[in-house]
DNA sequence: GCTTGTGAAGAGATTCACAGCA
DNA sequence: TGCTGTGAATCTCTTCACAAGC
């Protein structure tokens, strides 16, 4: 008896992984796959695959491997991916007008349900097939609407009080694509995606490869 | 003495964040902080801002803290962001668009130098700033620009391809938006970001937060 | 006094290695 | 025989707690 509680943060990360290549393992006209062959596909190994199935549940088959359509369902249902959460996008430059049109969301679940800006030549407009709306109406779009998630796509600066906004809206999970750590409720559930910090990663990793002159280890 | 030798991998991904700090701190006004004040602009505890500082080297002040412009010199030099890395945009769809354009880019060191697509409408065109190549001149152009980045926006299906190209024409360093899981080899340093993955990871914790019937904790 | 720097303890995640079972 | 499921070992990261030093 295995009880479905705790499922570690990193376990978490990993289950969309898995469930991409449940998805394309099943597209490719496979009925069983191993831990080995999923590890391959999801870019881990297959110790990891097993552990992080395991807590799931016991989904396997000794010596034979599992179902692919079976696992499919059953990682879904540990991802709630028969939920749909409608999302809201707040700031529709550049990043933002990317992040309404995004196939990728509305696909998994994650329909664009408003977008919101101060731009008043964008208010009334549609971004992307998003209609936009004033700041102001946020909390009324919020409730009407069902959103579950908040997009923040803005510069650093507004991030703060759009933060708030969606806060005082209801909303309990914000995706924040600006360049600021944000100040919340504990009941928010923040994730920060921030690109040019993804960049100055691969930059020193980079520099290390490539030591120049002043820039090697260095005792001091 | 201390040997500034191997950083953390989890310290490297937080320095970025340190450094924004202690640019606003800066800009601010102020010239000494404290490991709590950082640790609070940072969104982290203060004993992993002294822990991850001391990785890089001894640079505060027992009973007065850092100084700011001091430290900011340090992180930087660590972080490596004298450097300039050029960077290709491969795929000028919606998110391509957005990245190309985005300024953050390089503001921060890393110039979006050329763009990559297979839409004959798009080549020859210039798209947010960036001239638009054919995929073919990938190699050619990697080695004039000096490029040392390359970001895939493809669709999943054309990522792996796309990444073949980028490692044949010498980049070592991929930002990797496409839904899909790269084989590269090992030389080449791979970071996926994948924005409806952050958001099943959001869903997952809705779910949890507002357990509907059939999905509570269950004994299998 | 106050704050850093850091060993040591603790927590969490990964990997190993093999028993258990089709 | 082959592959899963999982304790145990290991590694990594975080947090604690306090000596060192301004």
């Amino acid at each position: 008896m295995r009880v479905t509680g705790q499922i570690p943060e990193a376990t978490v990360a990993r289950l969309p992984v898995y469930l991409r290549s449940l998805l394309e393992v099943g597209a490719a006209g496979i009925s069983t796959v191993s831990s080995v062959m999923l590890a391959d596909r999801a870019g881990v190994n297959a110790a990891k695959v097993r552990k992080d199935l395991s807590y799931l549940g016991t989904y396997g088959t000794r010596g034979v491997g599992y179902d692919v359509e079976y696992l499919r369902f059953q990682v879904s249902r540990a991802l709630g991916v028969a939920n749909t959460w409608p999302v809201v996008v707040v700031g529709l430059g550049n990043l933002g007008r990317a992040l309404a049109g995004h196939e990728g969301f509305g696909e998994r679940g994650f329909p664009v349900v408003a977008g919101f800006d101060i731009d008043p030549d964008k208010i009334g407009t549609r971004i992307s097939g998003v209609l936009v709306h004033p700041l102001e109406r946020l909390p009324e779009l919020v409730a009407n609407l069902g959103a579950a998630i908040g997009i923040i796509a803005t510069p650093a600066e507004a991030a703060q009080e759009v933060a708030d906004h969606l806060s005082r809206a209801g909303i309990r999970s914000v995706l924040n694509f600006a360049p600021t750590v944000l100040a919340l409720p504990d009941d928010v559930d923040v994730r920060d995606v921030d690109l040019a910090t993804e960049l100055q990663i691969l930059g020193f990793h980079l520099q290390r490869a490539n030591p120049t002159n002043d820039d090697q280890s260095v005792v001091s």
